[in-house]
Parts: C-alpha cells; structure tokens; sequence
DNA sequence: TATTGTTATACTCTATAACTATA
DNA sequence: TATAGTTATAGAGTATAACAATA
C-alpha cells in the first residue's frame, strides 16, 4: 500500500482524487484566478487594482468617455462605477468634465497618464511572462479557443 | 464619418477603443468569469453554489476527507470553509464523522450522494456545452497551455 | 420613457487574527 | 511546535432598488 505520511491512520488515498481537475472549465477558473491574484500584486505597487487600472487604459484611449460607458465596457454595473471614479478623481488621477446635463465624460490628468502608462506596461509584462513563451501560431490558437466561448 | 447613432454629439468613437482586448490574460479573465456565472446558474437549479458542489464531489470520492484537506485543494482558507460545511451539514448532504480529537472526517449522505450526481453531471454538462466541440487534439492543446501556468 | 449618476443596502468571497483542543 | 476547527471581523466585488436630474 502507497501511502503518504501525512495520514498513515486513515484510509485516505496517498493524493486525493479530484475528478474536477480533468474538466478544462475547472482548469480554466484555477489559471484566471491565479493570474488575477499574480497581476494584482503587480499593480499594487502603482496603487492600482486592476478595475483601477482597466479603467484609467480606457479613459486613456477613449478620452471623455462616461462611467456608464464604461461600465459597459468593463461588466461593472453603474452603482458600483461612482465609488471607482470618486476614488481615482479624489487621487487626482482622472477629472471629470460635464457632458450635458446628466453625463460627465472622464479624462486623465497628468499625473493620471504617467500611472496609467505604468500601469499597462506592468499589464503587458504580466501578460508576456505567462503567454510570451508562445509560438505565434499556438497563441492565435489559444486567442481564438479562448474568443470562440461567446458564440 | 462613420458614427453610431448613441453619443453623435461627442467625438466618442463609434466603438470605444479597449486596448485590453488584445491580451490574453484578460480574456481568459473575461471567460473565466462568463463561464462561472453561467455555471452558478446551472447548479443553482439544484440549490448548490460552485463552492458547494466542487466539495460534494471531492467528499464523493475521497471519504472521510477534512475541511482543511479540501481547502488546501480548492484555495478555499480553513475558516472560509466552517460556513460552507456547516451548511451542507444542515442541508443534510454531508456528515461529520470524528477521526480524532481534532480531524473530522466528512462523507456524503444517501441525499448528498443524489444530489452529487446531478450536480457533477450538471458539470460536466457544462464543460461539455463549451468545450465538446473541440478536437481532441486541440482540446489537448488547450489544456496543456493553460496548465503550464503553473511552471 | 429612457438614461446618467448617485445613495443605500445586502450578499458573497476572501483574508487575517486569535482562540481551543489536540497531535 | 504544528495542525484542525472555530469565531469574529474586515475588505473587496457584485447585486438590486430607489431617487433626482436630464434627454
């Protein structure tokens, strides 16, 4: 009998059996989330999290752009779009500016595009350490399995 | 001009620019998330959360596994996982069965056996409904790129 | 009527610290 | 000393409902 230290009293198996772990979904979920954790950490040290840092790239490329849109854009519902921007305006990172009546189009301050270009240049890197490794033909493999689940 | 009938007063874009797109990190980030919701929905028809259902399965095949084992399988901290074994205690799923003084060991109820296999047959179902379509070969290749993310 | 932004609120997940009892 | 389980607690992230102002 095979069996590891850990519980040599018991009848558990030397390493647990997971039957989950052979589902690609499962798989998939484990890889996101410790990518998040790994990029989190990385943006961190610009004292950004990632919603902080997905927002300021789009407001970046999309100058006066509202929260709603970006909501859209980003899967955040609107309520929970006012603390996001009243943070990053408050660390004056972005600005708002009155569209009409109801809309207020965002913008980067300068210290708001110098964070943001910091910010994405650490997105690249973390994307470049997991994926650079790639083949080109193996990455467009990989791209379009990943694009082809909203069908 | 080529411009879409929502925001034709601003110089918005027709279609906002989201430089993320491009990396694969987010989109894996973005199928992660589309495929948990949509398997949260599956197994909320058999009153289970993803959470619930991952430690049903794992109780099936190794009985008399701990809370702390399976923690440290599913990334789940040990005082994360009283609540979620306190509940399918009172739902009936599971039991505790003392190992010693301090291990408990959990197994699945006659109930918890049931609705384990639905709920794994809902995962797999699942899995299966993005997946299926795959060649084997590439389903392989998929695969094996998104566990080198451990290396 | 529909949309923007806001407030309030609640629920889930996750994280840490501290405690007990046991090994 | 290390581990199993627990409690309390705090912080994200996310969800809905309701409201005022505006289109």
């Amino acid at each position: 009998m095979l069996e590891k230290a850990s519980h040599p009293e018991t009848n558990a198996d030397a390493e647990p059996i997971n039957a989950l772990e052979n589902l690609i979904g499962y798989q998939l979920r484990r890889a996101s989330s410790k990518l998040m954790a790994d990029l989190a950490r990385a943006l961190d040290r610009h004292g950004l999290t990632p919603s902080d840092a997905s927002i300021l790239v789009l407001v970046r490329d999309n100058p006066e752009i509202t929260q709603s849109e970006i909501g859209r854009l980003l899967g955040i519902k609107r309520a929970n779009m006012t603390p996001l921007s009243a943070s990053l305006e408050n660390r004056g990172l972005i600005l708002r500016r009155r569209m009409d009546g109801r809309s207020q189009g965002l913008i980067l301050t300068e210290k708001g595009t110098e964070i943001c270009a910091a910010a994405y240049q650490a997105i690249v890197n973390h994307d470049r350490r997991y994926f650079g490794y790639l083949e080109i033909e193996e990455r467009a493999r990989f791209y379009s399995t990943i694009n082809r689940l909203w069908e």
